[in-house]
DNA sequence: CTGAAAGCGCTTACAG
DNA sequence: CTGAAAGCGCTTACAG
C-alpha cells in the first residue's frame, strides 16, 4: 500500500506543498475555498499528516506519557478507581489532540528522563499507589521534568500534584453518618505518614466527630490498604475488639467491599445493623447489594484538570497543586441507627 | 534546557555523526572501543536518540496502538481481566522495544486508518467487549490494516484473533465439579451468538455433562454478561426457578462475585451448600472469601502472544488465529456434593 | 493569499 | 571500520 504524502495532494490540488500543509493546519492564510478543496482531496485519498515528520519539524510530540506504577507488582488488586482515571486522562488528552503513551512499571528516574529526552512525550502523568515516602524521594530528583502526579496535596512537598480534597471527603462522609444518629463509627484505612490520602480522610472523620461534640476513639480505627482482602481483615479486627459500632467509614470502596463480606459473615444486615460508607465511587459500588453509599472522586473532572495542568507545566506556566472537590453519593448502605 | 543532538556527541567523541548513530544502534560495523566511548559520552550527556527523527528516517514508529472499546460507555464495570491484559500487552511491547499508545473509544473505521496513515502506530490491538455481531461487521472493513483482536476464535471469521480456548475452559471447570459429585450444575452466562466466548464455555460445559452420561437441562442456564450485578440477578433467577442445583459454573469471575452475594442472601454457604467455579482469575478471586476456584486465562502469555502476532502481521508474515490454553485454579469455593 | 527554500535530527547506501 | 551526503515528510520564515 503506497503511502500518500502532502506533495502528492499538492499535485492533485494544483497547489504547492506548503499550501497543502497550511490548509490542513487550518491556517487563516489560506483561501477558504482552496482550503476546502485541499481538505476534500486529502480525505478522498486517506491522507494523514505524517506525525514523525510533523513532530520533528515542529519539535512537539503532542503526546503525553502515563505511567502506572505499583510497588507491589501485578498480582495485587488493581483499584478500579485507577482504571477510571486512566480512561478519563486518555479521553481528556484526546479531546486536546494529544496522544497517550502507556507504561506499567516501577518508578525510575531513567524512565522519566528517557521519555522527554527522546521527544516521545512532552510530559508525564504518574498514577499509582504504594509508599508515599519512597515515592516523594524519587520525585525530588525530577523537579526539572514535566511530571504531574495524582496523589496527596501537601504543603511544601516537591513536585506537582493534583488530588482529591480527602479531608473534606472524610468530613462529609462522617457527618452524614452522624446525621443518621450514629455515634460509634469505625474507620477502615492506614493512617500512617506513608498514606497521606487515607490520613487526610481520617482527619476529616475526626473533624466531624469533634464538631459533633464526640471524642475520637482510636479503638475504632483499623488499618487497611485499598483491597477487598485487606478491608475484610480490617472489619474483622474491628469486630474482634468488641467495642461495638453501628457504622463504618471505609477509606476506599474496595476496602468497603471486603468489609461488607465481613459484616455479612457476622450475620448482620446492611444497613439495618451496620451502615457503611465507602470512598471512590468505583463501578461496583452501584452494582453491589445493597448499593454502596460512597464519596465520589470525580474522575472525569480529575482527568481534565490533570491534562490541562500538565500542559501548562509543559508550556512553562506557573502551576499550583490542585484539589478536586469530592461529593457524597447516597445509596442504600446506610440507615438510621 | 538545551536539547543534545547526535552531532554534538560526535564532536565530543571526535567522530562523525554517522558513527555516533551506528554506535548507538549497536552496529557491528563500529569498532568496539569506539562504540563504548560513544555510549559513555552519550550517557554522560543524557543523550537520547530523537524518536521523531529516527522514525521519520526509518519509516517505522516502533509503536503499537491499543484500543479499549466499549459498547456501553464508561459507567459499566470494567472487567479487571481487561486491565490485566492491558498491563501484559504493555509489558510485552516494552520488552520488544515497542511503545504503546492507548485509546478508549468506540470502534470506528477512521480511528484505525488514522493511526496507520499518520505513522503513529504500526499496528493495533483491540480489546473490548460487547456485541460480537456488530463488531465483526466493523472488522470486516479493515482487512488491510494491521489489527489484532482479543476475542473468540471462530473458523472462517474475518480479521485476526487471539483468544482463550473457551470450550476447553468450560470443559475442565465442569468436569471438576462432576468429579466432586455434582450432577445439577447451573451455568451463568449469555450463550447467544452475540457472545461466542461464553457460548464456547457453555459448549465445554455441555461436553463434560454429556461425557459423564448426564443430559443438559436448559433450565439450569441463566443469561448474564460479565458484571457483578448481572451475575447476582442471574443466580437469583436460578434460585427462583426452584429446580435445585448444588453447583454453579459462572462464565466470568465478575459474574461469580455477584452469584456469591446471591447465594449468601439465600442463607446458603459456599462451598457447603453451593459450589462455585468462575472464569478469568481476576485478582479479587484470590482475595474474596471463600477464595474462588476459577479457570485462569494466562494474561501474561496472552500479552506476549498478542504482541508477537501483531508484529508478524506488521511484517506481512502469514498469521493464524491462536488459542491460549486455560487452566483450572482450585481454591476454596468448591466442595463435594 | 501563495510558492520556493531551508532545515528539524536522524539512518543508511555509497565510497573509501 | 569511518565519513560525506542524501533524504525521510513535514512546518514556517521569507519574499512576493
Amino acid at each position: 500500500m503506497h503511502k500518500v504524502t502532502s506533495l502528492e495532494i499538492a499535485e492533485l490540488a494544483g497547489v504547492s506543498q506548503s499550501t497543502v500543509s497550511r490548509a490542513l493546519r487550518k491556517s487563516p492564510l489560506v483561501n477558504p475555498e482552496t482550503r476546502r478543496r485541499i481538505q476534500r482531496i486529502a480525505r478522498e485519498h486517506n491522507y494523514k499528516v505524517d506525525r514523525s515528520a510533523s513532530n520533528l519539524r515542529s519539535q512537539h510530540s503532542r503526546t503525553i506519557a502515563m505511567l502506572v506504577h505499583e510497588e507491589s507488582g501485578m498480582d495485587s488488586d488493581i483499584n478500579p478507581f485507577f482504571v477510571s482515571m486512566l480512561a478519563s486522562i486518555t479521553r481528556a488528552a484526546a479531546a486536546r489532540n494529544y496522544d497517550v503513551l502507556l507504561s506499567f512499571q516501577q518508578l525510575s528516574k531513567n524512565w522519566i528522563a528517557d521519555y522527554e529526552n527522546s521527544n516521545k512525550a512532552e510530559g508525564i502523568i504518574l498514577l499509582g499507589y504504594g509508599g508515599y515516602t519512597d515515592y516523594i524521594r524519587k520525585i525530588e530528583l525530577l523537579d526539572n521534568a514535566h511530571v504531574l502526579t495524582w496523589g496527596p496535596v501537601i504543603d511544601g512537598q516537591p513536585g506537582h500534584f493534583v488530588g482529591c480534597d480527602n479531608r473534606r471527603g472524610g468530613y462529609i462522609a462522617t457527618r452524614y453518618l452522624l446525621e443518621l444518629g450514629h455515634t460509634r463509627i469505625g474507620f477502615l484505612g492506614d493512617i500512617s505518614d506513608d498514606c497521606p490520602e487515607f490520613k487526610d480522610r481520617y482527619s476529616g472523620y475526626c473533624d466531624a466527630l469533634l464538631q459533633a461534640g464526640l471524642s475520637v476513639d482510636p479503638e475504632l480505627q483499623a488499618s487497611s490498604h485499598s483491597s477487598m482482602h485487606s478491608g475484610h481483615l480490617a472489619a474483622r479486627e474491628l469486630f474482634s475488639r468488641g467495642n461495638g459500632f453501628s457504622a463504618i467509614f471505609s477509606s476506599s470502596d474496595l476496602t468497603a467491599l471486603g468489609a461488607v463480606h465481613a459484616v455479612q459473615k457476622e450475620n448482620l444486615s446492611i444497613p439495618e445493623d451496620v451502615s457503611i460508607v465507602g470512598f471512590d465511587n468505583i463501578p461496583s459500588a452501584t452494582h453491589m447489594s445493597p448499593a454502596l453509599t460512597t464519596v465520589r472522586q470525580n474522575t472525569v473532572k480529575a482527568g481534565e484538570v490533570m491534562v490541562d495542568t500538565l500542559l501548562r507545566l509543559v508550556r512553562g506556566d506557573y502551576v499550583e497543586s490542585q484539589l478536586i472537590q469530592p461529593e457524597l453519593i447516597v445509596r442504600d448502605s446506610c440507615g438510621p441507627v
